[in-house]
DNA sequence: AGCGTAATTGACAGCGGTGTCAGACCAAAG
DNA sequence: CTTTGGTCTGACACCGCTGTCAATTACGCT
């Protein structure tokens, strides 16, 4: 079917190692030459064969996306970003959904790696509950880098953004609209994004001298149905608050569900607000004020940091927080005197 | 690092070949033997080198899942069934985000093939405007296989859904309930599934012996913001429909927004319905009713189709139709009489 | 013209497996 | 005790490209 480089190298009159050359942008290759090359490559339609590339350079230019079944509105971004951003470079991605804490899961990467199925890897969070995995990774020097990582004592560079100051910022938001009884529904405290934003939002309650009621703090584990079930909770106590801030959109999402099931109205007598800025935010009724975190740049970000490393340049250090912004939409407002019980 | 197949070779006592059998099952393999390797290739923690199999063997053992950047939701499922599919066949998928009416990405996804990065493509709807690609590839005899083409004349197998079946329940449905002024949002009319929907709807319509008002037809594009432009717009026809049938989910949680804002309530007012079943239509409030398409399983039937093609089993005519089904959520309702303008 | 250095090119040995094919082995048949 | 035909096994070429290294050519200088 396709041409090989021994066809390219006949009909220019080189050798196979000119070709070789020309197509790998190798100096010492006379222009005239490599015009000739160029010629012969264009008239037979060739391309190099990649497996066998990657046998020869021992390097698979593929690099491998791990990720966690869970947050799929979270993973799409990712996967734009990354996608993207390697294939620019001319590599292949692999997509691993999986749940790293399990030992079959972690033996498929490992599998990966020894395979030389990929160069490098991409871990979202939550990646730290495969601590032995990256332990391992490390040993054999094997190149990944992580978004939002818990643990930040890895030798490979990270991503992350400003989880703190965005949950302070929200708060800080809903407080100045007059909100003082501003709930919050924590996620997976494990992983550091949740701690941080849940601390943000503490710390600016404390800052503006609003004591922290604990029966208006719920904990859900980022989806849907925790979010409209904790929220349904939360709406019971007396006073009702007047907000509700969630770690997550799609929990936000399931808060939104859970005012008007209880025959409130948002924002009229609930603000909700949610964080991350996933396209959910915007397809549920009223859109979701929200703190934008930059996925599809982080994923961007990372994914150059790995390849940098791929090209053996020197990364040390370059990890990189990208900041975050509030995004003001319809579900929050001031909260209506006149509405409260 | 990692073990050749010559090391275990080397311990085991046999020769490279023998080896070879050994992991690819191939038979005349005395059981002793066999064992002795095996035994050795545990010891070693040997793993065949993908890349030196792929150039032996001619083939990549990958598959593309080719995709337009446009249905994210949909996209997902099929993700979902593509990944986890091949994964248990020992193939990984690379997937291809992209406009495969820009020539560009033509070209792009023709070097995977001639560069075998890949074995066979999965493409997903739309992969009609892909034309010119698809007769490019099956002039090379390069298997694929699409989940609801338009056009169903390649000699590759194909997994459809009951499109029209379902919108057909789905008017039923609501005219069951007592809705005679059912608007339709109408989707991208050139993919064969958008088509057979509003067929579907047509024909539940007369069959009624209710005439369509060409005042309540919508056309969109299968995104959020048209579904909500659109609506918008057909909810000031006077009398106002009482029900709103979309041809996706997004568009019906733009529908449901448009209901909304313009100060009415679903479903006591008026009634939305969705198609596909994606996360989205179970995270707005209310919880849009809508048709399931079995997304997931026709990634998966399809996956499995392109599997046996590339192990060289006869498929023609497997072509397969996976049911939709009717899923009744809180976003419809009865009409209540009072509140007709 | 003669020489030294740098530019340019190609022969050849792998990379780590698989396919082919001939040879060794072995039990049953003649 | 051969012959016969399957059952095992290994030698070797090859998949298509890259790295190494030695050979050849070009060019600037004395």
């Amino acid at each position: 079917m396709s041409a090989t480089i021994r066809d390219v190298a006949e009909r220019a009159g080189v050798s196979i190692k000119t070709v070789s050359r020309v197509i790998n942008d190798e100096p010492f290759v006379r222009e005239a030459t490599r015009q000739r090359v160029l010629a012969a490559i264009d008239e037979l339609g060739f391309v190099v064969n990649l497996s066998a590339r990657r046998l020869a350079k021992g390097r698979s230019f593929a690099i491998g996306l791990i990720f966690h079944n869970a947050s799929w509105h979270y993973i799409l971004d990712v996967q734009r970003g990354v996608l993207e951003t390697a294939r620019k470079a001319g590599y292949s991605t692999i997509l691993h959904p999986c749940d790293v804490s399990r030992e079959e899961d972690t033996l498929a990467i490992l599998g990966m790696v020894s395979q030389q199925v990929v160069d490098g890897l991409i871990f979202t969070p939550p990646s730290d509950n495969a601590a032995g995995l990256l332990q391992t990774l490390t040993d054999q020097a094997f190149p990944f880098v992580r978004l939002t990582p818990s643990d930040r004592e890895s030798p490979w560079p990270y991503v992350t953004t400003t989880d703190y100051q965005g949950a302070h910022d929200m708060t800080s938001y809903l407080v100045d609209l007059g909100h003082r009884r501003i709930a919050y529904v924590v996620g997976p405290l494990e992983q550091r994004a949740a701690h941080d934003r849940f601390e943000g939002y503490r710390a600016a309650l404390s800052e503006n001298e609003i004591e922290i009621n604990p029966a208006l703090i719920g904990y859900g584990d980022d989806h849907f149905a925790t979010g409209f079930g904790v929220v349904q909770k939360i709406l019971q106590v007396n006073p009702r608050p007047t907000a509700v801030f969630c770690n997550n959109d799609e929990m936000a999402a399931g808060a939104n569900a859970a005012v008007f099931e209880a025959g409130l109205r948002v924002p009229a007598d609930v603000s909700v607000a949610g964080f991350d800025d996933v396209a959910l935010s915007r397809q549920v009724w009223p859109s979701l004020t929200t703190i934008r975190q930059p996925i599809y740049e982080m994923a961007e970000v990372a994914t150059n940091l790995l390849l940098s490393i791929l090209n053996g340049e020197q990364t040390n250090g370059n990890s990189r927080e990208i900041p975050t912004g509030l995004i003001v939409r319809q579900s929050t407002a001031s909260p209506s005197a006149v509405s409260q019980p």
